[in-house]
RNA sequence: GGCGUGGUUCCCGAGCGGCCAAAGGGAGCAGACUGUAAAUCUGCCGGAGUAUUCCUUCGAAGGUUCGAAUCCUUCCCGCGCCA
């Protein structure tokens, strides 16, 4: 039975679609080319890096190439940079990001893969960790991929060329970063690395590295970055802008929904699994007042819940969601707790259960009317309960409880 | 190694002996308006207290002073120039 069962031409028009870039997308082809006559599938490189474990929706739009590819029936490579992790990537970031421990490292890689397999087929996926080659380097083997590299190519690195004009400090070790990504390749022997946009500096030097070891050197395909439910920076878990797989499907729903219409846009085309003609005619749909942007959102939201949770998760997500905030009901499932009658202290109710993190937080909430008690704005701090009576208590929209007087 | 310059609250950034919990902006939170959207407007935005009050904070540790983010000393760290 054939592996490699797509056209090259047909391959390539899928991998296309969202894609940012594919360096140089002839060389891409003609791999596909002699992968599919000689029925043998492509070295698939994709490099995940340990030292933030929760994967989130950004994560997915490489994911989801992948998972095509792996489709067509090439081999992927996941490679877990617990190595590299110990340097730490400067991508994007302006300062330096602390150095990881050993079973650090290890655990997130655990709970990484396993994340990853909402999307990937991990039995057809190779995990490979590039301690096992990295670790293995003499400091005259490393000096040897050092003397591949000039110092003004990394300078050239954008976050680098931004921080040396900001006189932000750069490290020795922060340029090795790249260098060991690159070597990554080599040592895997890998046709192509998929990444996001602002890994295309080091993706190139993978590829760089492997000509100056006389390999045939990798293409790069990169996607899009993702923005966060912010609208404006990338999802990342330290902007705390993201939405990870592991949310519940409540939180999945409730933060799709609280995007922007022009963000909505971008998430169907990089997040949805829909054709891209019936997302192009849905997008033209809502600018011509045909469609509701809220409708097409929570399609979207019930689609994404769909795929990370249970069949179905989602529409019963929006039946909740329209129950609660259109209908103004409350929710089934919401933080129940038994308090005693008599005499009841707001502010340190709510510290209990974490909705406040000080008094003087929670009296300028109530200040502010946003604490609703039975659904009517309550100022007083101190109140009187009757046993055997419940109460919902809410602090502004998104937190809300249930107590219940014994 | 020498000289210069800088380290301020979540981030950027003013302050340069008392009027400083510290301008301004961003982020965040709440209210109005809405579609839990955006935009806009308003308020809040270190902790404790009803409060005129107290406590902790301006790289670190000491010191001067009635009083220090602001002055002095030492130390740590960034950046630049020179070597």
């Amino acid at each position: 039975m054939r592996k490699i069962k797509v056209s090259a031409e047909e391959q390539l028009k899928e991998l296309k679609r969202g894609a940012v870039d594919i360096i140089p997308e002839e060389e891409l082809l003609k791999k596909l080319q002699k992968s599919y006559n000689e029925d043998k599938p492509l070295v698939i490189k994709f490099g995940a890096d340990p030292s933030r474990p929760d994967i989130h929706l950004g994560h997915t739009v490489v994911l989801q190439k992948l998972k095509l590819l792996q489709d067509f029936g090439h081999d992927i490579h996941f490679l877990i940079g617990d190595f590299t992790a110990r340097i730490g990537d400067p991508s994007g970031k302006s300062k330096t990001r602390p150095i990881l421990t050993d079973e650090e490292v290890i655990a997130n890689a655990k709970t990484y893969s396993q994340q990853v397999s909402k999307i990937l087929d991990m039995e057809k996926t190779k995990v490979v960790f590039n301690n096992d080659w990295l670790g293995n380097l003499t400091p005259i083997d490393m000096i040897k991929i050092m003397a591949k590299v000039t110092i003004s190519s990394v300078l050239e690195r954008d976050d680098f060329t931004k921080r040396f004009k900001a006189q932000e400090a750069i490290y020795m070790h922060e340029f090795a970063y790249p260098l060991m990504q690159g070597y990554d390749s080599v040592a895997i022997d890998a046709d192509l690395e998929l990444g996001g946009t602002d890994q295309t500096f080091n993706l190139l030097m993978g590829r760089h590295l492997q000509k100056a070891f006389e390999k045939e050197p990798q293409c790069i395909l990169t996607m899009p970055i993702l923005e966060g439910t912010d609208g404006v920076q990338k999802m990342s878990k330290s902007l705390d802008n993201y939405i990870s797989l592991e949310d519940t499907p409540t939180d999945m729903f409730g933060k799709m929904m609280s995007i922007s219409d022009d963000l909505m846009v971008k998430y169907y085309e990089l997040l949805s699994r829909r054709p891209a003609a019936e997302i192009d005619s849905l997008v033209s749909d809502i600018k011509s007042n045909k469609k509701h942007p809220m409708d097409a959102k929570k399609e979207l939201a019930v689609e994404i819940v769909n795929y990370y949770h249970p069949a179905g998760t989602g529409e019963d997500e929006r039946k909740k969601f329209e129950d609660r905030f259109a209908k103004n009901k409350i929710p089934d499932d919401i933080l129940t707790v038994d308090v005693a009658a008599g005499e009841f202290k707001v502010l340190d109710f709510f510290r209990d259960i974490e909705f406040i993190q000080s008094n003087g937080e929670g009296r300028r909430l109530i200040k502010q009317n946003a604490f609703k008690f039975d659904g009517k704005a309550c100022k007083e701090e101190t109140l009187n309960l009757e046993s055997g009576n419940e109460h919902i208590l809410k602090l502004g929209k998104l937190r809300m409880a249930k107590i219940v007087v014994k």
